[in-house]
DNA sequence: TAATGTAATACAATCGATTGTATTTGTAAA
DNA sequence: TTTACAAATACAATCGATTGTATTACATTA
């Protein structure tokens, strides 16, 4: 069992020559012979020398390498992102770490410490439903490396966002259900401390408005939007004796549930009840009535944060301005709220 | 804008004592006074001092970090597995490099060369469908540092598994079909290298000749599962002329698209064509009907692997046994397969 | 041949934390 | 007060790679 600690100073005691002529060579510095050169490298295949990158980032004072934190991997879009997020990443030269919140605000908390300590040099970060304070992040932001946030984040004036509109979503998921006849509309928001789940609950008000249906205020319900969110919500609905003819649910995950659930009770989807989602998660193409949604566009969010979280990065000053990228939102029509043909 | 550059030294200096000192009273030393450490402790959390992983892990030889390789993050049955290994490693006081290799060897390559040099402590991996050669994870083991399979593995003999019993899923799956009445029982299998779905045909075929069924070799079709091979495979199937009355799918993917394009052709589920997949995806408890399937345990299998891996970590010696471990498959049985009542 | 210049390589400090050994400090016993 | 001993702290080397500066080797020109 051979023993692969070989480092440059073994290349170099072999070759009896300097390890910095070594580390030169390896690094195809010109100060450095061919001959030299390739004496060295082909010494380092033999031994079959492995560089480390602990003392390589140590010395360099950086790691090549990017966290990055989102609520849920198994969730599409955001296993989406990280799509785009690693294509990006890796034709640029960087590594990621990849970590997941799982919607907990101290896990969270010990992810970006975990990652701030280990020397990456940025991160994107969707946060977790619990997130309000932004202590760590603005500490991690005060050593001179860069955030940004995708999708899901906070006010923080300084740092950059990559968001899909969700005011335009809501606004185009309730008008959609209204176009379709719906005057009773339910709405499932989540968690008010994130602005996606404010704002698509502005888009669902201007398109109330719009159309000239007044608010009901018992209609709205807010919870952390999980699958057993999505029938207690239609429970207390149906306990209001009000005659709902549609839901808006700010997830797919709850609207799918509560879909379930209300085909389960004897309500015909869409006829009785018509149903939009937003996420776009595959399951809801699959779900019989396949569940109306909106489309999140996840790699190109991926791609894009990316390579301003590298601009950033690369821009040593950090006097980068903190820019706000907003994409549009698709709404993708299905069987769930086909009420008209 | 502070820069977050304080190491011991900074500490060191700002009390007039030697950095080693510093050093000892952060990790709490007993060759430390309480008073010393109280002194060190406060100043360093006034300057906001952070330890530096990467000299530590240097000096240590060790990142106290496990890698982890799986081929698609968002498939159920991994990210509930990484679930596991998350929540055992973090316990353990360790940290989760988690990466994807999207079923591409080269790419699962540059990764476990990439962990290497960040110096993990270990690696759990589940291969590539493209994976044959080992040459890497040979290397990787001959430095010292443990390697453990996950459900996806080649067989080599000094390296632990931790897997299902895919040849008793495989069985459990056919006879299953078999005692609903199904004879004509198609098999979509995997590629050939991975011992999973050699397993799994196995099982498929002792199934059968339990059960005195002939075996047709032109209803078994390999592929890599993908979503669009559910759909190739049920085509070259309806194009043999041979009336199936049933199909056990290597996974839920291809299972599912077959399930999909045999209802848009007309067949009826289960009647016409009863299908069994594998590994329980959540979309098979949505789809129409249900689909019958393998439970995997993932998460259980993430908490083992992980267990097995740290006491091998802890063994410097490396001079533990190579385990494997196996645990059983359980049959949900879901509308997809139900001929009989 | 000696002077000059440059290409190639060696030396040594550094990144930040850790740890074996040496030194200092303080206290108790003689 | 001196000796002895232990407790507390300082010194210095180390992990492996990188890089500014110093030195050597060699070739060119006067």
């Amino acid at each position: 069992m051979e023993n692969n600690k070989v480092t440059i100073h073994d290349i170099a005691k072999e070759l009896n020559i300097d390890s910095s002529t070594v580390s030169r060579a390896l690094s195809n510095s010109d100060r450095v012979t061919q001959k030299t050169k390739d004496k060295v490298n082909a010494k380092a295949f033999e031994l079959g020398y492995q560089r480390n990158l602990l003392a390589s980032n140590l010395r360099n004072n950086k790691s090549n390498t990017i966290g990055v934190i989102v609520p849920r991997i198994s969730r599409h879009f955001f296993s989406s992102a990280i799509a785009g997020i690693e294509e990006t990443a890796y034709d640029a030269g960087y590594n990621v770490t990849i970590c997941q919140s799982l919607e907990q605000f101290d896990r969270e908390q010990k992810i970006i410490q975990s990652l701030s300590a280990n020397r990456v040099d940025g991160i994107l970060i969707s946060i977790s439903m619990e997130t309000k304070d932004n202590a760590i992040l603005q500490t991690f932001k005060n050593s001179g490396r860069p955030i940004i946030f995708f999708d899901r984040h906070i006010d923080i004036p300084q740092i950059s966002t990559i968001l899909i509109d969700d005011f335009q979503g809501g606004f185009d998921a309730t008008e959609h259900l209204i176009l379709q006849g719906c005057r009773k509309i339910a709405h499932f928001s989540g968690p008010q401390n994130l602005e996606i789940y404010k704002n698509r609950f502005k888009g669902y008000i201007a398109a109330l408005e719009k159309h000239k249906i007044p608010l009901n205020e018992d209609l709205i319900i807010s919870s952390k939007l999980m699958e057993a969110d999505g029938i207690e919500n239609v429970k207390k609905l149906l306990s209001l004796n009000i005659p709902i003819d549609g839901i808006f649910s700010s997830n797919d995950t709850a609207a799918i549930s509560a879909l379930q659930y209300l085909k389960q009770q004897g309500f015909k989807i869409p006829e009785d009840i018509a149903i939009v989602g937003f996420s776009n998660e595959p399951i809801s193409s699959v779900i019989e009535p396949s569940l109306t949604t909106i489309d999140q566009p996840g790699f190109d969010m991926g791609k894009i944060a990316t390579n301003l979280l590298l601009t950033q990065i690369k821009d040593k000053q950090g006097q980068t301005e903190p820019e706000n990228i907003v994409l549009k939102p698709v709404l993708i029509q299905r069987n769930s709220s086909k009420k008209l043909s």
